[in-house]
DNA sequence: CTATGGCCCTGGTTGC
DNA sequence: TGCAACCAGGGCCATA
C-alpha cells in the first residue's frame, strides 16, 4: 500500500482537512490536526510494520509525520470523486484531487504526530530485513512459553504479520498453532524463518489477498494471494499436501486454519 | 510474563 | 422471506 499510494502524493502540497470521523485522528482535536498538516509538503512515504509513515515538511524542514494504520478495512485513495466510508480527506495542492482515508469498520487511524518514535519503538524486527535471521528466530523462541500463533500475531515480537498470513506459514512451516515456542526445535524454527518469508514476499509480490468488496489497492483493484491459500478460509477443504480436511478453531479470538495431519497437535496441548 | 475477554465499528453471510 | 446472530486482513485495555 505504501509502495502503491507513494507516487501520487510525493512532493504534494497538502491543504485543508476533512474530517468526518473524530476518532480516526487517535487522539488530536480537528483544529489541531488542520494546523499541523495545512501547508505542508510530503517528503518520504515508508512503513515499519503495519504503519504506513507520510513525512511532512514545511518550507524544506521537517515537520512531523502522518502515521496510517489500515487495520482491517481501511483504504488509502487520491481521487477527485467521492470516496464511499471517508473518513479523513486532504487536499492536494489545492486542486480537485483529494488523499482519502476510507475505512468501512472505524478502527483504522490516520493520526499526526510531531515524533514517530513514541508509536514506532517497541515494535519487533521486520520479517524481511537482515535482522530477522533463522538464528535470531530460533533464540527468541527459546525462552518464550507463548503459543505460537499469538506470539507470531504479537507486533512487538515480529512486525508486520496478521491473522491469515501466520495461518500460512504456520502451515507451511508444519507447525501446529497451539505449540509452545520454547518447545519449537531448530530445524522447526528454521523452517518457520523461511515460511514466514515466503509467505510474505509472495504476498507483496501479488498485491495482497482480496476475498470480498473491501481489500483494495489505491486503483481499486484485487490482490491475488487469496488464490494461494493454503489454509486461510479453506476449512473442510483438502489440504494441498496430504489430502485431509483443513479445520478451523478459535486461537486468541481469532479463527484460526490449520491442516490437522501436516500440522500434527503436540503432546502438551493434546487437550484442545 | 502469559492468558482471557470486552470493546471499538459496519456490513455481508448464515441459519432458524 | 425476514430477521437475529455471527463473523470479519487488528489492536487496546483491564483483569487474573
Amino acid at each position: 500500500m505504501a509502495r502503491l499510494i507513494r507516487p501520487k502524493i510525493l512532493g504534494r502540497q497538502l491543504g485543508g482537512a476533512k474530517i468526518s470521523w473524530l476518532r480516526t485522528l487517535g487522539g488530536s482535536t480537528r483544529p489541531a490536526f488542520t494546523k499541523a498538516i495545512e501547508g505542508t509538503r510530503v517528503g518520504r512515504v515508508w512503513r515499519r510494520a503495519k504503519w504506513i509513515v507520510v513525512d511532512l515538511e514545511r518550507d524544506r524542514e521537517p515537520a512531523g509525520h502522518l502515521l496510517i494504520h489500515l487495520r482491517m478495512t481501511g483504504r488509502l485513495v487520491v481521487s477527485k470523486e467521492a470516496v464511499p466510508f471517508e473518513r479523513v480527506s486532504l487536499q492536494l495542492d489545492g486542486g480537485a484531487e483529494r488523499f482519502v482515508f476510507s475505512d468501512v469498520r472505524k478502527f483504522g487511524r490516520f493520526q499526526y504526530v510531531r515524533d514517530s518514535q513514541s508509536v514506532l519503538d517497541g515494535l519487533g524486527p521486520e520479517p524481511l530485513s537482515k535482522e530477522f535471521t533463522s538464528d535470531w528466530l530460533r533464540a527468541a523462541l527459546r525462552h518464550r512459553k507463548r503459543q505460537l500463533k499469538p506470539l507470531l500475531l504479537d507486533q512487538t515480537f515480529l512486525a508486520g504479520l496478521g491473522n491469515i498470513y501466520v495461518d500460512e506459514a504456520l502451515h507451511l512451516a508444519r507447525l501446529h498453532p497451539l505449540r509452545s515456542a520454547e518447545k519449537v526445535n531448530a530445524a522447526s524454527a528454521d523452517r518457520l524463518h523461511e515460511a514466514i518469508q515466503t509467505v510474505l514476499a509472495r504476498a507483496i509480490e501479488l498485491e495482497g489477498s482480496s476475498f470480498d468488496t473491501f481489500y483494495r489497492t489505491p486503483e481499486g483493484q484485487p490482490g491475488a494471494y487469496q488464490h494461494q491459500f493454503q489454509v486461510y478460509g479453506r476449512d473442510g477443504l483438502p489440504c494441498h499436501a496430504c489430502g485431509s480436511k483443513i479445520a478451523k478453531m478459535v486461537v486468541g479470538q481469532r479463527g484460526t486454519h490449520l491442516c490437522r495431519r501436516c500440522q500434527p497437535k503436540p503432546r502438551a496441548a493434546r487437550s484442545t
